[in-house]
DNA sequence: AAATTTATACAATACATATTATACATAAAT
DNA sequence: ATTTATGTATAATATGTATTGTATAAATTT
């Protein structure tokens, strides 16, 4: 191949950004995302909104929408640089955090919207149970449930540990990082 | 609330349903996904096509569609049940090992992707690394390149001894389901 | 052998999400 | 005080996904 050694460069920093977009649905997010995370992480320093709809040749409402997810997401933040009116945006630089900042994120979401939902079902169950006109297969139907609703409550709660583990960094202690020691070459 | 005990369970079991089905997007599929898993827990029984187009309102064609997803993703499969031509479909009832299907899936997944991008990125810096006319500058930047293939690399290799930790059954030594012992009230 | 049932391929349509265009509020520069 | 820059609210549009309708192939029943 012909190429410039530097255009070729520039290609595999390409590629590297679509793969990181490409495999963002399966954090649970938007391939646009993780365009744009890519982009700022590979281009080693903060990007403003016009910058990022230059290079992904979105609009810059549209980068605007993105960088607030990422930020609500925990997988970028807004840095402060003297002397720019703009706003500046960095990534996190770091695979695993991503993973977990995105894993925790979404976890939580899905724990807090079911906070409530096995206590209202217990109490709906309990408003049934004092019912007098009930029959044994009915007992039977709500007793049934009764354990659903406790297995819900079980699970969620294992979940809420299970995000515990990843946000403390505890997974790690099980599933090491491989070491750094053969990045010394 | 007059309602009859039979009918305030039904709704209840409805309410868990539509429940499941809500917060299936967290797990990476869709709400009509979830909606059929739930329905099929909740019937406690196998059900066919049909049962589950007249359950959920949806065509059967749809139906076909996503029961053949779920079993892709281990969390349905197909059950034979002696003098009926239609096929029977029963789902997982475990939470936890569905939270297990759906996440190492989704992952082996995103992983095999990506299981050869690393070899062709580190293929092609070499070759660059090769040209002659490479100044200082361009070295170095080739340098940070690989550096980043080896951890991209090394985080998919993670992921993958993360996602056996879950399909092995590892995680649930470290972060135990809850006893039993409070179900037997 | 013919009719019927069943699941799914295929094409078309409906709906939800992603994105753009424009308006507007706020802050900074002049 | 006015102008300019900047980010975002809002409305409209484009695109991708979910779903339906119809056709078809295969298996079962008659």
């Amino acid at each position: 191949m012909d190429e410039q050694p530097l255009e070729k460069l520039k290609q595999i920093e390409e590629q590297f950004v679509e793969k990181i977009a490409d495999n963002m649905h399966t954090y649970g997010v938007s391939t646009t995302v993780g365009r744009v995370l890519g982009i700022i992480y590979m281009n080693r320093r903060p990007m403003t909104l016009d910058e990022l709809s230059q290079e992904t040749g979105m609009s810059k409402t549209r980068m605007s929408q993105v960088v607030r997810e990422m930020v609500d997401l925990n997988i970028a933040e807004k840095v402060f640089e003297k002397g720019t009116r703009k706003d500046l945006y960095n990534v996190e630089h770091d695979y695993y955090q991503t993973f977990v900042s995105l894993f925790t994120s979404t976890w939580q979401k899905a724990i807090q919207k079911n906070k409530m939902f096995e206590k209202k079902m217990s109490a709906e169950l309990q408003v049934i149970m004092e019912n007098r006109t009930m029959n044994e297969e009915m007992e039977q139907k709500i007793n049934v449930m009764l354990k659903e609703t406790r297995e819900w409550l079980d699970y969620y709660q294992w979940l809420a540990r299970l995000v515990d583990f990843f946000d403390s960094g505890e997974i790690f202690k099980h599933i090491p990082k491989p070491e750094k020691v053969h990045n010394l070459d």
